[in-house]
DNA sequence: TTGCGAACATTACAATAGGTAGTGTGAGGT
DNA sequence: ACCTCACACTACCTATTGTAATGTTCGCAA
């Protein structure tokens, strides 16, 4: 399994996953490999949680191929299978190439548009890619 | 109501609907006002559907939003509250932004990597609104 | 005037995703 | 021999989407 949906109407990590997939991604990709009552322990702080909903989750996120399971004794330890880094990475690279592929010009177009308005150093970045590619050519 | 979700794994319409809804969807950007039969009646040229079963999808599109129902004596009549472009403006402009936001210069690197390989002529598009912004300033 | 048929409304069931949690099982330590 | 703890299995709830049966209404025709 995969990630495949991107919603519009929520931030972050739940962009991704559901409310509480997301908490507990946040939680591994913030700390050591973990078992799930680590996780769980960590979740109570927040809110009352019963250790099977998080064992659940957690053994589901496995499936869907975002976490990997080890065995360590009587324990099974818990680490997402990318970091946070490589996967926002993927993420943002597969939706980008989405988009492009999806809606061509017109997404060039609100880029600029809202780098406009956001971020002068974006723009720059931006340009001096475009030289560099130009000169490759 | 509105779009929640951008769906990675499906291509066109079927990124934003399912898969009948975005078969209404299209026949209804692809042609004028219609009742509901008229919708079925061309989608039984694919495969047989009963005419309830286009009625509630279409009357869940009305409660997104995205289809507008008028009644013309005993029918009702739909279409798009949007046209297709605007449609597509909309959710474009939505995602690139909710890209930026939600990952900022990672997604200005991803997009001319895949601009390299894609298309010249949107990198000149590119660099042609470079050149207008600076000019403002 | 009555009643049929067409269009719409209401209701419901299945599948999938995600959140929640009860019950069952097995292995280690006491 | 038994108790506890971690894990497995199963199930139920909500929401979304596809599917369709049943119920209601109203104009028109006999």
């Amino acid at each position: 399994m995969k990630i495949h949906s991107f919603k519009t109407n929520e931030s972050g990590l739940n962009r991704f996953f559901g409310p509480l997939e997301a908490k507990i991604m946040h939680i591994l990709w913030n700390g050591p490999e973990m078992a799930i009552k680590d996780v769980q322990a960590r979740l109570v702080k927040e809110q009352a949680i019963n250790f099977n909903t998080v064992m659940t989750v957690m053994n589901r996120l496995v499936d869907k191929g975002v976490l990997r399971k080890r065995a360590e004794g009587r324990v099974s330890l818990f680490q997402p299978t990318q970091s946070l880094e490589q996967f926002l990475e993927t993420q943002s690279k597969e939706l980008t190439n989405d988009l492009l592929e999806e809606f061509g010009p017109l997404v060039v177009n609100h880029m600029l548009d809202a780098l406009e308005e956001a971020d002068p150093a974006l723009i720059e970045q931006l340009e001096q890619k475009i030289q560099a590619l130009k000169k490759e050519r």
